[in-house]
DNA sequence: GCAGAATAGTTCGTATGCCGAAATGTTAGT
DNA sequence: ACTAACATTTCGGCATACGAACTATTCTGC
């Protein structure tokens, strides 16, 4: 088969098991998927104008103006004024915040460590192999 | 660094990557990419029951149940008691959503290679390889 | 220096998607 | 016949998403 019919075909395949995963790994957090990686987001660049957070999680102004709504109210993130421009919004991460996503992260790996476990060394290695190649190739395509 | 953190750390790379793959290739499109799937897995199938459905597509039996509402108001899909088995729900899809699919499918395909196009040959093999061995290895995982 | 354009954010209405709990109907087991 | 199990629907509630309309701020051209 054509290259191109192939990966039309397996891309629900990838996202049905990538989806399984996000379940499995992600289970039982205090935060949905979309609130970690906004929180994550925020937290790996110290702060955040709001515009920049909507731009790379890939959704708009009014969507990432709301999610964060969210986490002001529950205490991870808050807002300030940039005084350099005063249009902007600069969302920082709380000390509850940034101490739940270490938190976080800690679990998320153990939990990436259970459910990899079940791999043989090869397979792990081919699947960051490919992990790698895919990041690098489809980066390319933005 | 070690595999397990590495996967941990690539993986929401490749999620953002699929997703702005996803919102490019059924860009335009009449069906969200949801109910795509539900309509694609129902077409594949010739019909399908709601349990099985809900199955296959990893949501409630509620949430598929809603789906398919939508999926019937847009005249794409209907049910029908299993006379076998009253209790189940059997999906078909109507002949405008057969038509409908095969349209998507083709748009589809041909936004992949519209996208795809701007890789070099080697590069969309390499891309090819990395998705079926994902889906080899990841679907061990379920 | 000021009018109008551009930028940044918020709020609102609407829709999808998702879940669990409760309710309904159907079938199977004893 | 009674009860348990099964299949589905409906409901309430929440997260996510968008665009349009609105406010506030800054920039640009004249």
């Amino acid at each position: 088969m054509e290259n191109i019919e192939r990966i039309a075909q397996l891309y629900p395949v990838i996202m049905r098991v990538m989806g399984r995963i996000r379940s499995i790994v992600h289970e039982g957090m205090d935060l949905t998927y979309n609130q970690y990686k906004m929180l994550l987001t925020i937290y790996d660049k110290g702060s955040c104008p709001l515009n920049l957070l909507a731009r790379e999680l890939q959704i708009a102004m009014s969507s990432a103006s709301e999610m964060v709504d969210r986490l002001v109210n529950l205490g991870f993130v808050y807002r300030t004024v940039d005084e350099g421009n005063r249009r902007q919004v600069i969302i920082y991460t709380t000390d509850k915040g940034e101490e739940l996503i270490r938190d976080l992260r800690r679990g998320i790996v153990e939990n990436y460590r259970t459910l990899l476990a079940k791999l043989p060394e090869r397979d792990q290695e081919r699947l960051v192999q490919s992990f790698e190649t895919l990041a690098e190739i489809l980066g390319t395509l933005e």
